[in-house]
DNA sequence: AAAGAAACCGGCAAGGGTGCCTGTTTTCAC
DNA sequence: GTGAAAACAGGCACCCTTGCCGGTTTCTTT
């Protein structure tokens, strides 16, 4: 089941790039070069920043010319899309693998942390930096907003309703596990951010604060104490 | 005493252009155009990114010459660096405008909440999300990041100081109080980037769990009950 | 008032980036 | 095998940005 539901999430992020299975030769080359030029996009993206993603600097890393980088991607605007995709695609791809081997033969009870913890490793990688780096160039450039949006929108999509579908016991809950799911993207977020200037320590601190508020949430959710479409001044 | 703390947190943070009270009408006029320009850039910085962040850009929408600009500013780090500092400043001023007439008079329980709706309304400023892009843009330019983030951790060492001065009641709790500040600004620096994709139901919901977080962790501290430093499994 | 300093102006060369375009080689179809 | 098509190479023109420089205007000093 586990395979299944970690299929059909890939399934739902594949790049277009990816989509079918190549036969001729021609076209495994064309493929290969391709990921080879969006990888090394987000190299540049990473290292340098949304700015620093040149159509020049991507062929120079592959080796490849000029004219092999406008083949493939006619602007800088299609380049950028392709990494968009590739990015919530790995994004998806490294957590389902690091949570589903971590989750492997969990309590139930355990499942929250485990995935908090799963997504906190996720957070660190180089996709995670290359995302931040989309995430915020899309907020002051439109055209790649126009690219970066719907994806990210698709890419929480697909998170919430696979998280649904994956624990039907918690079918009363769902509404605080979306909670929940909200809570440690966002706070993760923020940690990333502001970790070189509040320093490991602190941020070890509000990561295990983070950890409990998750923890009380399972088990307020659990014992359906709290309602969340109300003011409830003795809950949480 | 209010009024002594916040003048004596924006000393701490004011920039070298506006140390000095000129008193020479070239002086002044120096003053005003450095402003001017700073301001200016800031307005790019907001609109395209720290990348569009450009001295020909920052001239013409003053309406200065670009001899005029490079004369206050020899090079694009030295109006980079000014733009730091300016914007450290008066996310200090606004949030302490902010919130000092937001809190007189109010009970000393609702002070935590107060202070992060406060903090909430700061983090949709302009000059907030001027913050952001240096902030990111720092990540991958070293020579941003030898501006940033000394600046953003002079900002963090007076924020964190004023706080425990400002509250001697909490002398016994001041790692919680540390703790929960790190946390809002953490949260709310996660959820606004998150914004644009989860939407702003799902981001009022974020919203009022970190806000009973924090009052969950006010009343708890209160009573004397969290030890942060060891692992309580009964506490939060 | 005259000399000097500070604010301001506009142009120059160099470098880098983009998009396009003409060829060349490799692979595919018939 | 031959023509078509796709992958690849490298050059050209245009635009933007940067840093700098000589020259001009506006204060300031004495």
């Amino acid at each position: 089941m586990a395979t299944t539901m970690q299929q059909r999430m890939l399934d739902a992020m594949l790049p277009a790039d990816l989509a079918a299975e190549p036969e001729r030769w021609q076209q495994r080359k064309s493929v290969r070069t391709r990921v080879r030029l969006v990888e090394a996009a987000i190299d540049c993206l990473v290292e340098e920043g949304y700015s620093g993603l040149t159509t020049q600097k991507v062929a120079e890393r592959t080796g490849s010319s000029r004219g092999a980088m406008h083949h493939h991607f006619a602007t800088r605007m299609d380049l950028a899309a392709a990494v968009v995709e590739h990015v919530f695609y790995r994004r998806m791809q490294a957590f389902l693998d690091d949570y589903l081997s971590a989750v492997a033969g969990a309590r139930d009870e355990a499942l929250f942390e485990i995935s908090t913890e799963a997504y906190w490793r996720s957070v660190q990688t180089r996709d995670y930096a290359a995302y931040v780096e989309l995430a915020v160039a899309a907020r002051s450039d439109s055209d790649l907003e126009r690219v970066f949006l719907p994806a990210a929108q698709r890419f929480d999509a697909v998170w919430i309703s696979e998280m649904i579908e994956s624990f039907p016991q918690w079918q009363a809950r769902w509404e605080t596990m979306k909670l929940v799911s909200d809570f440690v993207v966002t706070a993760h977020m923020g940690l990333m951010l502001n970790l070189p200037v509040i320093g490991a320590k602190r941020a070890a601190l509000v990561r295990r604060l983070v950890a409990r508020v998750v923890a009380l949430l399972h088990a307020e959710a659990a014992a359906g104490i709290l309602d969340l479409e109300e003011n409830n001044p003795t809950g949480l």
